[in-house]
DNA sequence: AAGAAACACAACCGCGAATGA
DNA sequence: CTCATTCGCGGTTGTGTTTCT
């Protein structure tokens, strides 16, 4: 065990490949393969260690790599895997064609993690951040509240709203139930926290909420910056509906990249159907950059496979489970009753 | 125009897993 | 089974470039 001595060796070579020393070890590679990493700088006449043009010809001078400022597809496919398998920058690399682990990991702490921050998201867990910077693109969105109620009644918004609250309320409902480890939902299901046994109350739960829900991309407002401005501005006419579950919601999100960097705007919800995607993933990752709901309600069965496979996914990912829903809040909400 | 700050990205470091003797 | 070696991964640093003041 223990990490390999080959850089610790004196008289090697370190820093910026000269395009010379690119040449040999392109032209060796080219020859004989990389073979042994530890003989190739001998024997390529490199004075270099193993481990530096292993990474030299991995991240720079394998020929299919793909150079290039990162599209809008591979943006948004960096951001949903994110979410999906957090820091496992190799295992995301694997999705994206002529990318390396490395460019993705550069471009991640570059640019996507100060975007999520940006948009009040935290680029570990893909929540909204509930510490006191998570309030700035809320203020901004609310600043631009004078500019939306120009264009809407203030009631006919409300209204609007409401319903989109219900139907939020609902999706944390099925969050819930999609909850392998959510614990046994007290006097509603059965006190075991076994997965099959709570399988089939969830089963029927979610798929009528999948049902109620199929809509729910037809929603006028989709995406969730509107809604929290939304809400914002809702819970000053009416305060007898809470919001404060909101920011709870775990479904894997499916990010849009704003029009431009001074727009701030938050995921759009997609509830993923389990697909023919590669079997590496047990998601099936939206292939456009505009998602559509699943077109057919999954039966039972899959809803069950569906559970099994959030379980996989949580487990795939590198954080730990923070308390992902209020469910009591839940229960006592009156928005909760209207709409169960 | 010059210095400072921010940004971008290549490369390094150290760790753990895999592998083979 | 143990230990040494190699490889691959993820975090971090160093440095060149660009933008700002």
């Amino acid at each position: 065990m223990g990490r390999s001595p080959c850089c610790d060796e004196s008289g090697l070579k370190k820093g910026p490949w000269t395009p010379e020393e690119d040449q040999k070890l392109v032209k060796y590679i080219q020859k004989h393969g990389h073979g042994s990493w530890r003989a190739l700088p001998k024997l390529a006449g490199l004075n270099r260690c193993g481990k530096s043009c292993r990474l030299r010809w991995t991240n720079y001078l394998r020929p299919d790599i793909k150079r290039g400022k990162f599209s809008q597809e591979e943006e948004q496919t960096i951001l949903n895997l994110h979410s999906v398998l957090g820091n496992k920058w190799s295992a995301i690399a694997t999705h994206l064609p002529g990318r390396t682990d490395n460019e993705i990991k550069n471009f991640w702490n570059t640019h996507l993690k100060k975007k999520l921050i940006q948009m009040g998201f935290d680029p570990m867990t893909h929540r909204p951040r509930t510490d006191i910077f998570s309030s700035l693109p809320h203020l901004i969105a609310l600043a631009n509240l004078k500019e939306l109620m120009d264009h809407h009644s203030l009631e006919e918004h409300a209204l609007r709203l409401q319903t989109e609250a219900a139907q939020m309320a609902k999706l944390q409902y099925l969050q819930y139930l999609l909850q392998p480890q959510a614990p046994a939902a007290s006097n509603m299901a059965t006190s075991s926290n076994n997965l099959n046994t709570i399988g089939t109350f969830s089963d029927m739960e979610a798929f009528n909420l999948l049902n109620s829900l199929s809509s729910i991309k037809d929603s006028p407002v989709s995406s969730l910056s509107q809604l929290d401005l939304s809400a914002s501005s809702l819970q000053g006419i009416n305060d007898s509906i809470s919001f404060s579950h909101l920011p709870d919601l775990q479904i894997p999100c499916n990010y849009q990249t704003p029009p431009n960097k001074d727009m701030v705007q938050a995921p759009e919800l997609t509830v993923f159907s389990q697909g023919e995607d590669s079997p590496n993933s047990p998601w099936q990752l939206p292939s456009s950059s505009t998602p559509s709901p699943p077109s057919v309600v999954p039966p039972v069965a899959q809803t069950s496979s569906m559970i099994n496979n959030l379980g996989d996914a949580s487990s795939a990912s590198s954080y730990g489970g923070e308390a992902p829903l209020a469910w009591h809040d839940l229960l006592e909400d009156p928005l909760f009753h209207d709409i169960a």
